[in-house]
DNA sequence: CCAAAAGTGTTATGCTTACACCCATGC
DNA sequence: GCATGGGTGTAAGCATAACACTTTTGG
């Protein structure tokens, strides 16, 4: 085989499509970038791969670095390196997504960038504000969050401990873009086993307390 | 944001994990690596990324030197890259998976490796003779395509142009292992109306001719 | 007592599974 | 005529989808 060295190298990074769920919708974590390429345009956070630091080690860091949260579930993406997708030379991409409840959605002021915040996912203006091919990771990313959401228990990763069905479906149609059943979904939520019924309620307003669950990892 | 020169570089490969139907089983190309490190071992083909090349050409072009087959099924898996994978340095590996029919199993030497062969994805010996970390990458890669052909046309994609509804079925049970009722599985592929059916059929020995079928693309 | 969200079951429909016999051919 | 794989339909079980009224609270 031919040796390592034998090559130029490309630069490697991880960038973040970090989802939450605020104000009734999907939002992803933007940050404007300053200077150039791109300068005014808003971005994934990403960052380049320490030499000696695996790729999940460094989604982990830039997450947070760049939104202040640990221990969040965190999944490879997909990885993005056509030539040309950097202005600055050849820049691979290792595409992470993340969610993040509602409790820890504050966001940590970033070294390399001058502001960020949380963008709608279905605006379309929010495409066209998009540097580099982030239009295209982000649009992959919803692809797999709304197919992952039908099969798997990911939906309560954008809730907090404690949550109602009603916001638990609210976080199904938000995602899925329709409107769910209250009776069906409630039936197979609960026929999955995966969340335990707390003795607790919450009371939000003029009407009937709902009752609160919690979800069970594993 | 920082430059892109101040970052060591990692290097980055393509690894393919390549898939046939051969001796009624699933099978996977790999390379029988002459030099160190894992001298003697078997790995899965692949080569590095070159610097104006995008990563699904490299793939494509690891497919034509490799194996010598252009113009097949290629997805991009998962990109695998621990420190330590590859004891001569920091190496970033983009996997993908492509899926050849018999008729398309010819082997072509290869200038980096000494020979060339197909081993049975199911024997557990293959994992056992796998350099780096090349036994993850196959398990993961198995996994996928088990997976992917209950819910898309993959399987089709291991066949010949011209195949009969047996063949087919035979695939499925090869990846999934398990048995599949003949009549449901007919009723299954006409009903997703991606095959049509020829006016031939193939003379197998003594028995009734079988039907050709064809895959319909889009 | 009114408004507002929580909570709760039954029926119809479509999909998946299980299952057994006749057909066409070569020898 | 016998051995071999090719080809075909129906009924049962299961999961999904549709649908409306009562409950609990605050004001």
């Amino acid at each position: 085989m031919n040796e390592v060295n034998d090559y130029p190298r490309p630069s490697v990074t991880v960038d973040l499509v970090i989802f939450t769920i605020a104000e009734d919708d999907l939002k992803v974590l933007l940050i404007r970038r300053g200077g150039e390429p791109f300068a005014g345009k808003w971005a994934l956070p990403g960052g380049f791969v320490g030499i000696d630091e695996s790729l999940e080690t460094a989604a982990a860091r830039e997450l947070q670095e760049e939104a202040g949260v640990t221990n969040i579930y965190l999944e490879q993406l997909y990885t993005f390196g056509d030539p040309g997708r950097d202005p600055r030379g050849r820049v691979i991409s290792v595409a992470y997504f993340a969610l993040i409840d509602a409790e820890q959605q504050r966001i940590v002021a970033s070294t390399d960038a001058t502001d960020a915040a949380w963008y709608s996912v279905f605006d379309r203006r929010t495409g066209a504000k998009l540097a580099f091919d982030h239009r295209k990771i982000l649009e992959y990313a919803v692809w797999r969050l709304r197919n992952k959401i039908e099969w798997t228990t990911v939906g309560y990763e954008l809730l907090p401990k404690k949550f109602t069905l009603s916001e638990l479906q609210r976080v199904y149609e938000i995602i899925l873009q329709r409107p769910v059943d209250k009776r069906n979904f409630r039936k197979k939520v609960i026929g999955q086993g995966r969340i335990r019924e707390l003795n607790e309620t919450r009371n939000d307003g003029a009407h009937r307390p709902a009752r609160l669950y919690s979800f069970r990892k594993g």
